[in-house]
DNA sequence: GGGCCCGCAGGG
DNA sequence: CCCTGCGGGCCC
């Protein structure tokens, strides 16, 4: 009887909300594993994670964390003895939770050394996206697996499923160029779309292949979200490169009912099993392309 | 503080 | 079934 993962908020539970224990995070399946920090796996995502100073190469900077996944770790010296690989359990659903966007709730312990996390027990820091994922040589000699997790609660909590921007030019002074990250994150329903097109953008055909497989954005031609109030549904709902994802976005081109393009050159590829609504054509085009 | 060991649920 | 894991309590 194993309880089902969920991604995302959890009811009755909010940022800032104190844990006396990990036994408490189980029953809502807000973490639902005892001892593990990774609650998630390569089929579904990472749901939750736990920062409890297990591994020595996690950095901590209150939005931005560098977690290191699991694997090869001594549990009474806490000391790496193996190397880690991608295709343990719990670092499979960090990869996958980047690929897809998903959500990740991110838990301080009181043993994670950081002026965030609290002196005693647990808190829930909020939902933290996955923005990045690399292998190096840590400190112990071996290699690890990192991810980094960039905070993207209030996010959720405006419940629109669109970019938001972070700047880092105010959080490091020294660096000169600032540097804009753009996080996406999608729907489930996003990623049957994407899956649909094979993860290639149906204005120009391209798909991006990363290092944890190919990657695409799910656009909405409707915007989500005042003063649009698009919905997330297949019928408004676009697979494209990020290139293509902006300009449907900032309305430099758009779609007629025939899927032919206006602004820029050639017709929109359309899945047979994938219909649009001609209303949010309508309204791209009117609200977004001409103004 | 560190070491030991029982621990539970999920995943393969 | 067996194995794993950013607990946790208890001992020294």
């Amino acid at each position: 009887m194993s309880r089902p993962i969920i991604f995302g908020e959890i009811k009755g539970i909010q940022e800032g909300d104190f844990f006396e224990g990990r036994k408490e995070m189980m029953p809502t399946s807000f973490h639902r594993k005892w001892a593990a920090g990774i609650d998630g796996n390569g089929k579904e995502g990472t749901a939750a994670i736990v920062l409890s100073g297990g591994y020595e190469d996690d950095k901590d900077l209150g939005d931005e964390i560098i977690y290191t996944g699991a694997g090869g770790n001594d549990p009474n010296s806490k000391q790496q003895i193996e190397d880690q690989t991608w295709s343990n359990t719990g670092n499979a659903g960090l990869l996958r939770s980047m690929n897809e966007g998903l959500p990740v709730r991110v838990i301080r312990g009181s043993k994670h050394k950081s002026e965030y996390s609290p002196k005693t027990g647990y808190l829930y820091a909020g939902i933290f996206s996955v923005v990045d994922s690399w292998q190096k040589v840590g400190k112990s000699g071996f290699k690890i697996c990192q991810v980094r997790l960039v905070y993207s609660g209030l996010h959720e909590k405006r419940k629109a499923i669109e970019d938001i921007e972070l700047d880092y030019e105010n959080r490091e002074k020294k660096r000169i160029s600032s540097t804009v990250l753009r996080i996406f994150r999608d729907t489930k329903l996003a990623h049957d779309i994407k899956k649909l097109y094979n993860y290639e953008c149906q204005v120009c055909g391209t798909t991006i292949i990363t290092k944890s497989g190919r990657y695409a954005e799910g656009a909405h031609i409707k915007p989500l979200g005042k003063p649009h109030n698009g919905n997330d549904n297949t019928d408004n709902l676009l697979c494209l490169c990020p290139n293509h994802h902006v300009m449907l976005d900032k309305g430099v081109f758009s779609i007629e009912n025939d899927n032919s393009l206006i602004g820029i050159d050639g017709i929109l590829k359309l899945h047979e099993k994938h219909k649009l609504a001609i209303t949010n054509l309508v309204y791209h085009k009117e609200s977004i392309y001409k103004s």
